[in-house]
DNA sequence: CACTTGACCTGTCCGC
DNA sequence: TGCGGACAGGTCAAGT
């Protein structure tokens, strides 16, 4: 659920409320959430000041001056949420949040830094995980050396995207999509918001796509992820920000959760299928499977 | 080798 | 009310 525009808005939080923060402590429920060493973490992270914060695909990396960086994925439940004196949870506060107090039942592992705040990464289902590596082995690690171009990569274009698509010619387009090693960010919702966009079923084999799928395709997928930013990002269940408060692009999304409801480009009804193993979301009308 | 399916988890919702 | 099962969907390992 966190995808492209969650971590990103995520990211621009971080960028606010933590970076030059000093850590002081840190405590974790269950070894799977935070692998480290108790040894690694006194070394590594305790007393390190952060010194930048980066998103990559729907991973965050949050680089450490002890040549450490700790990198966070939220995978399908994770929140990372801060609190501290701009912000706080409980107690009457007003809150377009989902979270009453922190740490709660899912929280996994709690942050203290110098002056008091705090930051929580809490975790549902226990699939996300944070963990500190060697800044320098970062872009070695398997997930990060084959992680496909950010599509909001302002370098990124209709053309690349298409070279890259082609690598897999016989498998659908969601699927492609869906794999981080093409274009890195691109989730579930993105992958059908983008595909009503551009016109194109999500079962469409890459081989079947015209020069102007990837054209439509590419603008599709740019502006939906640029427009889910400026709205917070889409809160499906669980997703916060770092302030802890829901995403409001789901309000005017499309297709996905839309089943039963009339396409906005034509009025057929939006239906839900299963496919590549995944609810996704599409017009029966507007998109039409393409065969080559 | 390319692609698909299952496992990892927990909470919610639905039908009986 | 309680219970079993389907479902949610990111990533990696295992299977076809």
């Amino acid at each position: 659920m966190p995808e492209l525009p969650e971590v990103e808005t995520i990211y621009l939080g971080l960028e606010r409320l933590i970076k030059g923060k000093r850590f002081e402590s840190v405590t974790f429920d269950v070894q799977k959430s935070f692998p480290n060493s108790y040894n690694e973490v006194d070394q590594f992270m305790i007393n390190a000041t952060v010194i930048g914060i980066q998103r990559r695909g729907k991973a965050l990396l949050i680089e450490l001056n002890s040549n450490y960086s700790l990198i966070v994925h939220l995978r399908m439940t994770g929140q990372l949420v801060y609190e501290g004196k701009e912000i706080r949870f409980g107690g009457g506060h007003p809150s377009s949040s989902l979270l009453n107090s922190l740490p709660d039942k899912s929280t996994r592992v709690v942050v203290t830094f110098t002056d008091g705040s705090k930051l929580y990464f809490n975790d549902q289902r226990k699939f996300g995980w944070m963990r500190l590596y060697p800044t320098s082995q970062i872009n070695s690690l398997p997930f990060f050396a084959k992680l496909g171009p950010d599509p909001l990569d302002n370098l990124f274009t209709w053309q690349d995207l298409r070279q890259r698509l082609q690598k897999r010619t016989q498998s659908s387009i969601k699927s492609v999509l869906l794999d981080q090693g093409v274009v890195s960010g691109v989730g579930n919702i993105y992958a059908d918001e983008s595909l009503w966009g551009a016109q194109i079923h999500p079962a469409t084999k890459v081989q079947a796509l015209k020069i102007r799928d990837y054209k439509a395709l590419y603008a599709s997928l740019v502006s939906v992820l640029r427009l889910s930013i400026e709205k917070g990002g889409s809160t499906d269940r669980n997703y916060v920000n770092a302030e802890g408060k829901k995403g409001n692009y789901l309000e005017i999304a499309k297709v996905f959760r839309k089943e039963g409801q009339p396409c906005p480009r034509c009025g057929t009804e939006i239906i839900k299928i299963r496919f590549a193993g995944r609810g996704t979301h599409l017009c029966p009308r507007c998109q039409k499977v393409k065969t080559a």
